[in-house]
DNA sequence: CTCAAATCGGATCGAATCAGTCCGATTGCC
DNA sequence: GGCAATCGGACTGATTCGATCCGATTTGAG
């Protein structure tokens, strides 16, 4: 019931791009490194992960760097967690072509799951980067 | 962003319990094991935690065994998921006593995931086992 | 046009956590 | 009083996750 740190550390890291993102256009991995306190390497792997989510676009080569590919307001905690856990999915039974579950037929569970699946995903779909700069707490709880 | 299979199986384990209260009284490890298909080692260490959090009440010796300590109806996920795996959290940094963040002052973020946590438990705690044991959906997505 | 510097991308290694198993302590029945 | 059955705690093995290192690609300068 923890999500990853490296979802930790991209939210952060998006958060402070977002911040960034009026001022210079551009910004390098080396950069948010050193203003977060997060391990370069570690930056690195989230710059991969999120620009193959779509979220931000990077360029290589000297001078390079990334951007947020969308405005702030329209990119979410959701988004910044299933671009780096994958789908939020509270149990393993609720995937796809899983079957172990010897009950599975007479689970009452399950469907229960699903609903809890979709309060949590509606609870991070609520808060987006805009709102995480701004620092300003909306009445979500 | 994912629920330990400890807190998975305490939740059948728990549901299973539920469905044998009024029936007979206790119920023991091996019993349940065999009906849920949750290894008996694994289902008598939940039993040690479930009981040390006060769900159930454990009685050792031969015909020993346990029972619910509460009434279904007051028992939810949220209790389960907090016994096994320690209180909702969804980030390190909110935790008492963490300062690792180097940003920790300025951290705007830091708020914003009190809401989210808030907003997760109250998912978890409106189900409770009763309504896990019909199998009833109610609209809390 | 060539060289050099800086960046992203993938792969490897180590550590922490977690699930599973085994053995001991305790209790009720015979 | 002895025996059997059950919970309780401790150890071992495996899997996953996080951090580091090296190579591929691209741009800018000379």
């Amino acid at each position: 019931m923890r999500l990853s740190s490296l979802a930790d550390y991209a939210v952060v890291m998006m958060t402070a791009s977002a911040r960034h993102c009026g001022v210079s256009g551009r910004l390098n991995a080396t950069l948010v490194a050193g203003e977060t306190g997060i391990p370069l390497p570690t930056v690195q792997k989230l710059v991969s992960r999120l620009s193959a989510a779509g979220l931000i676009e990077s360029t290589r080569g000297t001078g390079g760097g990334f951007r947020l590919s969308r405005p702030p307001a329209t990119i979410t905690l959701a988004d910044i967690v299933e671009a780096i856990e994958g789908p939020i999915a509270m149990t393993a039974c609720v995937d796809a072509g899983k079957h172990d579950c010897a009950i599975e037929a007479e689970c009452q569970v399950k469907p229960h799951w699903n609903a809890v699946n979709g309060a949590v995903r509606g609870a991070l779909a609520g808060v987006s980067l805009a709102q995480l700069s701004s620092g300003a707490t909306h009445g979500h709880a």
